[in-house]
DNA sequence: CAATAACTGTCGTCCAGCAAACATAATTAA
DNA sequence: TTAATTATGTTTGCTGGACGACAGTTATTG
């Protein structure tokens, strides 16, 4: 189960010394953002950074043709919007609430202090940008290697990781995703994913209830895919 | 031509205020590599990040089946390493020589006292960090969306960015590389890229003496897969 | 509770690009 | 200078999975 490592939340905040906790209390503002209202789009300028407190966050690109690529969900204790704050970049990606989420932003300015106080927390910071380099990686990787049954696969037991719930040996997932959606973390098409995700089920690699997925049998599923651990 | 802006190095040391320049310079050393010799390996333990004097170092990975996935080389100026080091994780891609190349090399421990000297360090750290995130993000849009043609015509694009020579209109590389070394940077076979470098170069966008590649009509080559710039 | 929208299930069709297999350069080593 | 290695050129299947099209099903929402 440790492969996964990088998937857990670096859970900085409550890492942190408790001055510079609360000065990141202090300086930050919370803020609520409706299901599928868009927190930042390609060319805003990067001026915020954001902490996931409850829901979760796409980020996202489209393509020319209108294609949906998504990189990665944030879920409470992630920060986004890092990468380009930095540099004072534009934006080059998407964040959009996938479920009504609530925020906690901090600008730029206040980010820097905050850094300059404590370099525990630029070190901190570094750790969660390498962790996704790392994951994005993976991702290069997997769409040049495995073929989108493994792709599959793969995504099924991360989002196990992730938002996944155990009771008796299954896997339920806290959240549900839509056929287009997996497809979209994975590079495939909505039509593959069905056929696929059917297979699976007729397997009985895993369960559907509408469209809250379970995992019924997580070793052969893994297996599947090379996984022993 | 500011669309790949990333992909200059941004050059840290140089614009460090001269006490941490000094500090890094007085505790890094200086190290040659033969060309093809392996700097580290996936499982090495992270504690060194290094910086490339001359040379070239290649970022890659082996999947199972022995295939290379290239995910950037490193050019003088530009650091390698980081991604592990700040939470002390092992490396999960191989780094080796390109060919000759020296590097200078500094521990986490010093690293990590730089840090904690100047805070401007971590946020020039952090710019690299973000910037990598982005360029591995349009890698997987483009592995995504782009067929072989698309990703070999930006590949030579951005290699003319990185590495072009420019005289009377037409960019030379001053590097080599073979066609299995591109199609390992872009996901394709060999023989695709053959193929393909072959179509373009009877198209004339392109030029070949041995290995050399000259790119002669950039205009139209960046034109073909949409660029206006 | 309609009705409207958003998912899911299932088909053919088609083709980019991979795999395998050679032949022929062009380097490098010895 | 020759042998050995490494890179390039080309061709012939074959197939994963994209694309398009539609019917059935489940959620939303006014």
């Amino acid at each position: 189960m440790e492969k996964h490592w990088y998937l857990s939340a670096i859970d900085i905040i409550n890492e942190l010394p408790e001055g510079e906790r609360s000065f990141f209390y202090q300086k930050s503002h919370r803020k609520k953002y409706a299901k599928s209202s868009v927190i930042f789009s390609p060319g805003d300028h990067g001026n915020l950074i954001y902490y996931v407190l409850n829901g979760r966050i796409k980020i996202y690109n489209l393509s020319e043709c209108g294609k949906e690529i998504i990189y990665w969900f944030c879920h409470p204790k992630d920060f986004f919007g890092l990468a380009e704050v930095c540099g004072g970049e534009m934006r080059t990606v998407f964040a959009e609430a996938a479920e009504e989420t609530e925020v906690l932003w901090i600008n730029r300015a206040n980010f820097e202090e905050l850094i300059s106080r404590s370099p525990k927390i630029a070190l901190f910071i570094m750790r969660i940008l390498g962790s996704r380099i790392r994951q994005t990686h993976e991702t290069i990787k997997d769409l040049i290697m495995c073929d989108v049954h493994t792709r599959l696969a793969q995504l099924l037991i991360k989002l196990g990781q992730i938002c996944g719930c155990s009771h008796d040996g299954v896997i339920t997932l806290e959240k549900k995703f839509t056929h287009q959606e997996m497809a979209n973390m994975i590079g495939a098409t909505r039509t593959t994913v069905t056929e696929v995700m059917n297979e699976f089920r007729k397997t009985g690699f895993i369960k559907c209830d509408g469209s809250r997925i379970t995992i019924l049998d997580y070793a052969r599923l893994a297996g599947f895919i090379g996984f022993s651990d």
